[in-house]
DNA sequence: TGTTAGCACTCCTTGAAATCGAGTGCTAAC
DNA sequence: GTTAGCACTCGATTTCAAGGAGTGCTAACA
């Protein structure tokens, strides 16, 4: 991309796009001739509108009408032209700070506060936990024909899963499963725990009965729960409607409809974390998005970290006028502020989900 | 209510309210004369018209409009006139069918199903496992500052809890604990189990240490986990947009927002529960529902039962105009499904949640 | 050479007026 | 009790003119 804009013609851009921000409507070449501290007439501006027009910045939406910034447009915006501005984020502060005990409840509420915050769609992924070892693993007799299979990681997720028994287990056995799986398994990484591994468990174990094999399996799934799908919680999805440019009964179902579906956004934020080995807060403008529904917003993505390979993803849409400067901070403070909440509360109780 | 409409005065009724299910625009004399098989004119319509419109079954939006439906209307319609309809919710059964493993997403699914079956918004709650007893119970040491709590209850459910401790607690008093636990709780009701009995548990226990009474208060906590706050699944509620009487921004936003918290939902269905011993399908109309926001709605609400006193609500949010007939059975056969799925399932994995 | 005033032109928006048409209520006849 | 006929109502749709914001271009100016 060529960057071999006049300082005048920055300034314009930057002009027209928060002009934009606010009104949402086409800016013409008096208001920024006003707006501005140019001293230059509207004529002029409308020159150097024209150059930036044809330089592919801004979109003449058709003939008498002002300008609107085009994807290039807010991609400078955003990677050189936007400030930091140090805002407080009071609200999310007090809200971490007011013990909430439950991971769930504390990411649905700050996926509903920030979305209250910025008026824009928000969403927050569940954190995953990447390489996460095994800490501990149990097998208890709930009674005659089942057994509870209890499964403890780092960052102290728990899962766990009833098996049921076609025929009574006796407490040796019992026992000796629980020595067998403790003594292979702990500090293993659960991604490192496949099936050539249970193989080898079950040889280990003699397999005395078809009985011993089908527990291990079972203990096997309870491990490796659905590593792919993570779960999602989304706020404020009817933000959209905040926007005339997203409110069209069409758009407007289609945002909702895949907000509600959490399904695309779960690959959205996959492919972020994924992409991304900067941890840092992301911008998608319009067709940078795989999303074809979200082909007139923007998307500002940040990962929080948590200690322990744990990491989860936030997200504001919004459309492509959204207030950049406003979101990226949010979630920069957002960021830090989770990170904090959460290593505080690390060893507080987690619910396995 | 008086019901001393003539046979010829409630067909009438009953066709206004059908064609007006279809099209959602008033209905006038003439489609009714020519809909129906009664052969009277349009005039003779609409007579009978301006009676129906007297006694409120009918409204007339302007002067020269046609009618539509009252409340009152609708419920004589649901009450009375509606015919109960055979047919196959094949789709349903399919997906029942293919194993699902996790109720969770069976839940999802049932509502997405029906959501995409009638074009309507609906919710589904996670049963509750009102008077549910508790099954098994068991501390385990994961390492030296840390146990987890694990709970086994009646229907499968698990709820399990990581508990820190300041200072190491020795094998020989978790065994004490978990024996203790064991005689003293299992087989009572999760209900029952209150601080009193906490209480008499730590004084048995003998507190040695404060240590012993802050792990018994930790058990009681995860067994007593948010008996109140019922999950809530909900799809399609987008098939509001389907609906130009719910579908202007104003009326859309609100109900996509009570849809999007659920907490009113969740409200909704309290009182459903506690409200209806029958446990059949009940409809709700207009102002019958406790959601001002919905009083432009019909909400259809079916429980289902899973046995051991477990129990959930599949409920539809649609128009005033919604295709009772359809769903009413189509409810009252996913009831039906639901119940053998589960019934078949229920000894599978379950998650705590 | 860059800036500015002026002006014709485009095209969306707004609002008023005209038209349309579905539906009603009433009356009179069957 | 039913029906045909007719005047009337009133929202919805269409049409049309006026208004206005904004542009591009040209010519003058510093």
């Amino acid at each position: 991309m060529e960057d071999n804009l006049t300082d005048r013609k920055k300034k314009i851009l930057k002009a027209i796009i928060k002009t934009y921000m606010e009104t949402g409507e086409p800016v013409g070449s008096r208001t920024i001739s006003k707006y501005t501290d140019l001293n230059v007439s509207s004529a002029t501006i409308r020159n150097e509108m024209s150059d930036l027009t044809d330089l592919g910045y801004i979109i003449q939406p058709h003939t008498s009408a002002g300008r609107i910034p085009s994807d290039k447009g807010y991609r400078l915006y955003v990677d050189e032209l936007m400030q930091e501005k140090e805002d407080e984020i009071e609200e999310i502060r007090n809200l971490m700070i007011e013990k909430t005990d439950k991971m769930e409840k504390v990411l649905k509420n700050v996926a509903k506060v920030l979305a209250s915050n910025t008026n824009y769609a928000t969403m927050i992924s569940v954190p995953q936990y990447s390489g996460s070892k095994l800490k501990f693993i149990q097998l208890s007799r709930v009674n005659e024909l089942q057994l509870v299979a209890v499964v403890v990681c780092e960052g102290n997720v728990i899962r766990n899963q009833i098996i049921d028994l076609d025929e009574e287990m006796d407490d040796e056995t019992i026992l000796k499963l629980n020595l067998l799986l403790n003594t292979n398994l702990n500090g293993l990484p659960i991604q490192d725990i496949n099936l050539g591994m249970i193989a080898r468990l079950k040889e280990q174990a003699g397999i005395h009965s078809g009985l011993v094999a089908r527990v291990l399996d079972a203990v096997a799934a309870t491990i490796q729960v659905d590593e792919d799908d993570l779960e999602i919680y989304t706020s404020g999805a009817t933000n959209f409607f905040k926007y005339p440019e997203l409110s069209d009964k069409q758009r407007a179902t289609e945002l909702i409809s895949t907000f509600e579906e959490k399904q695309q956004l779960a690959d959205l934020v996959k492919e972020h974390m994924s992409d991304s080995e900067n941890t840092g807060v992301q911008v998608y403008i319009g067709d940078e998005l795989p999303i074809p529904t979200m082909k007139d917003c923007s998307v500002v993505t940040a990962t929080y970290e948590l200690g322990e390979g744990m990491h989860g993803t936030i997200g504001i849409v919004g459309p492509k006028r959204m207030d950049y400067e406003n979101v990226v901070n949010n979630l920069k403070t957002l960021k830090v502020e989770l990170d904090q909440v959460f290593r505080k509360n690390k060893n507080d109780n987690d619910d396995s989900q």
